[in-house]
DNA sequence: GCTGCGATTTGATCCAGATCAAACTTTTCC
DNA sequence: GGAAAAGTTTGATCTGGATCAAATCGCAGC
């Protein structure tokens, strides 16, 4: 298998893949050490800015990615432009719809991110051969299922309050706590695409966003980054 | 493994299921006959009525179950009792959290059911031994993550009227087509059902309906029985 | 057939969040 | 360093869907 066959426009470097050689990830922690090798071979590390497209709606893509670094949002838009983010995904998640070929939404990153980008047809031959990486990638798929079903309830009957809370209670739990109690950490996501997350329009986040800030269960400091002094008080307030 | 031990209350005929001997399914297609045989001894075909509760939301469920006949509702409350339905389920999908044994969600059947019911140990084991299985559940978690992604989009920017519209267009996907254009089915949701799916309340349910069937695109008999004259009619509205 | 009850529809009013409009802040790029 | 552009906040007003209230329908039980 070449190489340059599997190329991409402004691709990267292609570099076996460290991260994946230290196995960690929903893919590479599955995989044997030969198999490593070769994915490493095929692999390119891709560095990509942000709001750059990955896979395009209704697009046939012929690469699977994981995340090494940064955040990649999924994303649904309608013919009228109504736009829905319907996943976030962070470092080590596997991007690719695994088994069809045409994707139904959008992946793009939202911010600044690494990829380690591969063939579909070497995944997918890998995945047929080995039980552990189909479990790692179904476990994957079940736990983006329990998310995707934690936002339906958002999204269908939480408050813009407590929308704009949970997503910020999302984020702040990817994110490394400073103390105990508190965390900090710059917002992967503008006004715009938290409306987009959260069925609301740019003018109600903002408002809720001071609302919280107000109350004192967040600081601001210049827009995206984001202080909680204290979790529990943000996770009440998400309800 | 003794079937007794499994028992449920209530739990039925503890006969072999039929239906997976034939192969069909999400679960039984996957399976050699010898396992088919095995899955049958510790089987109990059971007989649910609707509104019954399958899986408690927060419990932990010792079973699995093949949805044999009906409608099958998964839906989340919250603390103060709002409530959002999050999937649908129909023949013949697999019910249940492969690797995780806690249930963040409630599965109730919608109308009177038949489930195929069977014990967690000796699925989880089968899953284990058969990469087959473990697949066709892989597959079922992915359809199941792109309805629940395709719902976001509905529930956060879709209007109320597209809601209704979309949502009778599943239902009718599922039915058998009377004609080439012309659907007839009889609803598995009642109007609060309809509305903990849709993110509305009962009153905007109804007048939406009332719409819908004032402007042609549906009629209505007995509240339940609804006829799509024009399923193309029904998708445009749906936008 | 009458009665009572749950499900549904219909009507009147209200309000959370959308829309429209403008000011302000930060970044970008000459 | 300054101007333009992009992103964000704030204010005024509007509106789709919620809420409150009542009538109607269909069915189960007597």
């Amino acid at each position: 298998m070449d190489i340059a066959r599997y190329e991409i426009p402004d691709a990267g470097t292609p570099v076996a893949c460290r991260s994946c050689q230290a196995r960690h990830g929903v893919v590479c922690g599955a995989l044997s050490s030969s198999q490593l090798k070769e994915l490493g071979r095929h692999s390119l590390r891709r560095k990509v800015e942000a709001g750059s497209e990955i896979v395009a709606q209704g697009s046939e893509s012929s690469f699977y990615s994981n995340i090494m670094r940064g955040v990649v949002k999924l994303c649904k838009v309608m013919p009228d432009g109504r736009q829905q983010i319907v996943g976030l995904q962070f470092a080590p998640d596997f991007v690719g719809r695994p088994f069809v070929r045409e994707s139904t939404l959008s992946a793009e990153a939202a911010t600044d991110a690494e990829l380690c980008v591969f063939p579909r047809s070497l995944l997918d031959r890998m995945i047929a051969e080995t039980p552990e990486l189909q479990r790692s990638l179904h476990d994957q798929a079940l736990r983006e299922l329990d998310a995707a079903r934690e936002w339906m309830l958002t999204l269908g009957r939480r408050t813009a309050e407590e929308k704009v809370a949970s997503l910020l209670y999302l984020i702040a739990a990817h994110a490394e706590p400073q103390t105990a109690t508190s965390t900090a950490f710059d917002l992967p996501l503008s006004r715009a695409e938290i409306a987009d997350f959260l069925g609301l329009t740019i003018e109600t986040v903002s408002r809720q966003m001071t609302r919280l800030r107000k109350s004192g269960v967040i600081h601001i400091e210049n827009f995206r980054h984001i202080l909680v002094p204290d979790m529990d008080a943000l996770e009440r307030v998400s309800a």
